[in-house]
DNA sequence: TTGTACGCGTTATCAA
DNA sequence: TTGATAACGCGTACAA
């Protein structure tokens, strides 16, 4: 029952249990002879031995863990984040430890706590909102920190975030070739550095093609309900022919409430999305949106942490990953509106 | 930077090294002088000394976590579960280290793997599946492992179920006292423990009433489009008034085909789901359906956990929780349908 | 009631 | 190239 450790090792092969440390160990290898090596190695198979990691954590002073910081992992976007992340940590030896922090915050430094006792060598912190106090405090602490999906003002943290500019940016185009002049923008939370992100560069876009940017509405979670309300109040204002949602599940309340108002998409109004999600190219119409590279961004964030476990004063990296468009059917080419203006 | 240690606190503090872990340790606290307790407990403070819990397992054999496996995290029925069994293990000084198998059989041998190499304590384990080796070899190794949502044969293992037959059974009630009598069933997955059972006690249900429990199709998949297909070949048969859905997302499928077809819901099919997904009480109309006490589910399973963990000798358990029938806007009393029989 | 001393399984620094 | 030995930080018999 009990594992055999390296002094039974040593024994089988008739060495000493630090040449068996050597001989496992691919820094230390050549310091020891080949058919050594191989006799150490046949010991290993025979007694099924597997070095043990706390033994080895305590004296290295390294876990080979990394903890994951996820406000909600049943939002869409993380699972593929996760996996990536995992994905990527695996052929370095380290592995992840997931923590869900329902964007709550004693939760989340418990939780961080929790992971620091266990010595985790790194983070992967995902934070959505402006105000984060963990991630300043770890920071401060030394301890290396990759923060995704959050653009920050502190150049002193790496970073991996996806080009949300960008995407609103294509968005834009999209809408603009397809003829659309008057369009609307229903952004997310004020908290959250996406939803303001992605706000300002549907301003900005808008402001260099001479249109009109002032068509924006934020609202207050990323919840379907709240878009419908949002798009409702935008129904109130001057007319237009297109609509940007800050992310898919506000543009799939813009459909529920189209569904209500029998408002066709996209004859009545085009709507584009912002992610991805699965259910965007399920849902009819098949949903026109910005699709981030999530998996990616995972990979490159543990990439990254593991630069700086490596090297931890080596300067941070900010990484943007570039998004891209995905055209389906909720987008058309504009036409006069058959509703009135007010 | 580097953590005080037993040393620096017992230095601080005037005692030997010996001294300081009796005083901090709640079972041989009583073994030392009150007052050299409090002296001890300042420097503990004074120094903000945090045990370390690596050296800890490495000597008391117990890493004081436990590994939770999850098939598919984005479901939506996981969440509350992890945060049931987390909520339960803390008290207990315990914590919990999450995966996502992905239900790749490959990949849960991994990460199974992985953890045993960490050495947890003990295993949560969710299956949904009847065959599934990794239980099996944690059981055989003799490592303590709590399964939930899985039906399973061997009694050697505890075990945390919902009543599935009990919930098909209140909900074939609910609908025989609103008048129905030919009443179709959508059923889970083959694979799927859960499925078989409920699609068990719908035919146990039905026949036991003198009904007829043959209107009853087995989807592939817990998506909803797979159920959009079994309704419609149900449709095809013999004219219903009801159908039960295996689970939420089954009935969502439903809802979906309805709606293209222009079927009313509940005017000329009631809908019942299975498991009370946070989407049942907001989607229209609001879905009634059997209510799963998931927390409770996950608590239960860590409760067992540990106590097997205490006692691995100890006969296992198996608890089956309760679950309740949610009426909202699905379901009606029936009447003739309007359109013809094949 | 407290101090002593050893061991948990590994890595690292010496010597040989 | 390998062996001896000392840590890493803690728990725990045993002795005092």
């Amino acid at each position: 029952m009990s594992m055999p450790t390296l002094r039974d090792v040593a024994e089988r092969a008739g060495v000493h249990p630090g040449t068996v440390s050597r001989a496992l160990n691919p820094q230390t290898r050549d310091l020891v002879r080949p058919e050594t090596v191989t006799r150490v190695r046949r010991a290993v198979q025979a007694l099924g031995y597997q070095p043990n990691p706390i033994a080895r954590s305590l004296k290295t002073h390294r876990t080979m863990t990394v903890g994951i910081v996820i406000p909600d992992l049943t939002m869409p976007l993380f699972p593929p984040i996760v996996r990536g992340i995992e994905d990527a940590l695996r052929p370095a030896g380290y592995s992840g430890l997931v923590i869900n922090t329902d964007d709550d915050i004693e939760r989340e430094a418990h939780l961080v706590a929790s992971l620091r006792d266990r010595q985790v060598d790194g983070f992967v912190f995902s934070a959505s909102r402006f105000d984060c106090p963990a991630i300043d405090r770890l920071a401060g602490d030394g301890v290396p920190v990759v923060v995704i999906n959050r653009r920050l003002d502190s150049p002193h943290l790496s970073a991996v975030t996806s080009d949300d500019a960008d995407g609103i940016e294509m968005a834009i185009t999209h809408l603009v070739d397809l003829g659309h002049t008057e369009i609307a923008h229903i952004a997310g939370p004020r908290w959250s550095t996406a939803g303001q992100a992605r706000l300002d560069a549907f301003r900005a876009g808008m402001a260099a093609r001479g249109l009109d940017g002032s068509r924006a509405v934020q609202v207050d979670s990323w919840f379907e309900q709240q878009s419908e309300h949002a798009l409702a109040a935008l129904l109130d204002g001057p007319v237009f022919t297109a609509v940007i949602a800050g992310s898919d599940r506000l543009a799939f309340g813009c459909y529920n409430l189209m569904q209500k108002r029998r408002i066709a998409c996209p004859r009545d109004l085009s709507v584009v999305g912002f992610s991805n999600a699965p259910l965007a190219e399920k849902i009819r119409p098949a949903l026109t949106t910005v699709s981030v590279p999530n998996y990616a961004i995972g990979a490159r964030a543990a990439h990254l942490l593991l630069d700086r476990i490596r090297e931890p004063d080596a300067p941070p990296k900010r990484i943007r990953i570039p998004v891209s468009l995905v055209v389906r059917d909720s987008t058309a080419p504009a036409i006069v509106p058959a509703r009135t203006a007010v």
